[in-house]
DNA sequence: TTGTAGGCGTTATCAA
DNA sequence: TTGATAACGCCTACAA
């Protein structure tokens, strides 16, 4: 009885193979207790009919691909949880991809996704603006694609992003009426989809307040944990700019580090505002001032727009590009 | 060309299909130039394998489920990170579930990977000492589980945790050295394996100075955030606790939160320490101390006792019991 | 080194 | 309401 199948309990039950496959797809065609009959067997005999084979007959997997560049980041954690919600719901599996922000990664991700493994794929890319070909691969092959957050202008996929260019505007704008006049940027890809949307913000803000742009206050920084704290740490003691707006909260946290460590306070003598959707800023030393998107929910809208697709009759209906508002905490960090 | 498959590909190139199917699968009966060929015009027209007809031929999935009770959450997140590098260094696929530490939905994932979805899962439990039959018919099924910090001591899988028991008793004993007289223990369910190892310490070192165990002080709380931070206002409040020794990071930001609210100052009224892998520890007001367990080497290690028993000769080897030790860090909250 | 053919477990179509 | 059957795409034993 180890490898059971339905051949087999179609035999122990003497019925044909069909019947006990209707049992298992909510058919109508089939006498209710028949069916109880079978499913009441199949639980005791421990028995789920094989998903590979259900799978390789329907060319369905039931299955999508989320594509993060990192998980140990509130905002993405958060993003997931939003997207497994709807998953779950409709009884999708979810596989999980981690880029490390790395391009090529996402490359070769995307290019083994391309054998049916998923139905459907919803990323946050990773990439800058380089050859987009292999995405282009999945639209051949009908698997629907959604973007959140980091996108890909030039890729006309249906997209979830929070209003990063006047939340920037904002954010920078309140640097500037708190007293900031050498407002750094910190930036991980400054020439990225939201690396450049958020710059903008920042620009416009300088711009309308009348202070001269400067170059060497638009830092880019990098994956690694280390030279972002020596870039940071030079930034400070070097061109010492008097508030700090960083598109990603783990800049912050550098930020952070090597103000303890080269006695600068904050909020005195440098003021920070960062993206962050870390649930505790409020319980940093001093607390963070966050532009705090709305992660959940934007992975839920991913996730229903990525079913939407799956689900539509016209393959040929425009791509959705939906815009959830961030919010702004002003706390001690920029006061 | 759109539904292209390795007999297509075949007839295409006038070879067999099983010619093909040996370019894909690192054959040595193949001659290298008919390799090359093949696998040059599969690149070309953006062709792979359908993983789920292979699936279901070989009964093998290369795909693991890593089954966590949170995502928001360091430790889990970093854990993930782990379990995610040796996966994929195998070629593995990962499926994600997240239980919200409720138990029903533990039975009801592990009941649905029954079919042969997975050829391994990755689990941190989140049951209390239930019925545990539905982690027994995996074993009937031949499908390997590996346990990772939260573990259920009655079944025999392999197991990858801290040495908790000594932590937490060190934590504590160094909470006395400061001072503190009355100090609480905050758990999520104290009755569960690391709930119970934790509490175990706790007690031991408070027995070793002398220190009467006054079961008041043993908090249980919940899943919910709000209804967390009652009882801890009613416990800081009513029972008045000079040092707090909590067993999840998410109880100590609660207890941050309510002695903000309360005017209790960290560490003069009440000192506290955790068990936490949080990142940006040092950056809390003030700086937390923690117990930090190596979380993404756990998760390397949990992945790699799984994969030991999904490659192994000897399926009837015993479990392995790994232990990784965590580590204390005194700041601030408890000086 | 290459080809032939059967079957992995399921489900949809068609017939009864 | 039920049953027989072919097909989903791939891989491997066996034959050549």
């Amino acid at each position: 009885m180890d490898n059971i199948n339905i051949k087999k309990l179609a035999k122990v039950l003497k019925i044909s193979t069909s019947t006990v496959s209707r049992a298992f797809n909510g058919s109508v065609d089939i006498n209710k207790d028949t069916k109880e009959r079978i499913l009441a067997f199949a639980k005791e005999h421990n028995f789920l009919p094989n998903h590979y084979a259900s799978n390789l007959r329907d060319k369905k997997s039931k299955t999508l691909a989320v594509i993060v560049p990192e998980i140990v980041n509130d905002f993405f954690a958060q993003a997931i949880n939003g997207i497994e919600e709807v998953a779950r719901k409709k009884g999708f599996y979810i596989l999980l991809y981690r880029t490390d922000d790395i391009f090529e990664k996402e490359v070769s991700f995307v290019n083994y996704l391309n054998n049916g493994k998923v139905d459907g794929i919803i990323m946050s890319v990773s990439g800058e603006a380089n050859d987009h070909n292999y995405l282009k691969k999945l639209e051949q092959k009908n698997i629907p694609v959604v973007f959140f957050d980091r996108v890909y202008e030039d890729i006309d996929v249906s997209k979830v992003t929070t209003n990063d260019y006047e939340s920037s505007f904002a954010a920078t704008e309140h640097l500037i009426e708190t007293g900031c006049r050498r407002i750094a940027y910190l930036v991980v890809n400054k020439s990225v989809s939201i690396g450049k949307v958020r710059g903008q913000g920042y620009l416009d803000a300088l711009a309308k307040h009348g202070i001269p742009f400067d170059d060497d206050l638009v830092i880019d920084c990098s994956q690694e944990e280390k030279i972002n704290y020596s870039i940071i740490k030079n930034v400070l003691e070097e061109i010492k700019p008097d508030g700090i707006f960083s598109s990603v909260e783990r800049l912050a946290f550098a930020t952070y580090y090597v103000c303890n460590d080269l006695n600068i306070s904050i909020p005195e003598d440098l003021k920070i505002i960062s993206f962050s959707s870390l649930g505790i800023a409020p319980l940093l030393c001093p607390a963070l001032s966050t532009i705090t998107q709305p992660a959940y929910e934007m992975g839920i809208k991913a996730a229903t727009l990525l079913f939407d697709e799956l689900e539509k009759k016209n393959p040929a209906a425009p791509k959705k590009q939906h815009v959830l508002k961030s919010k702004l905490f002003i706390r001690k960090s920029s006061m």
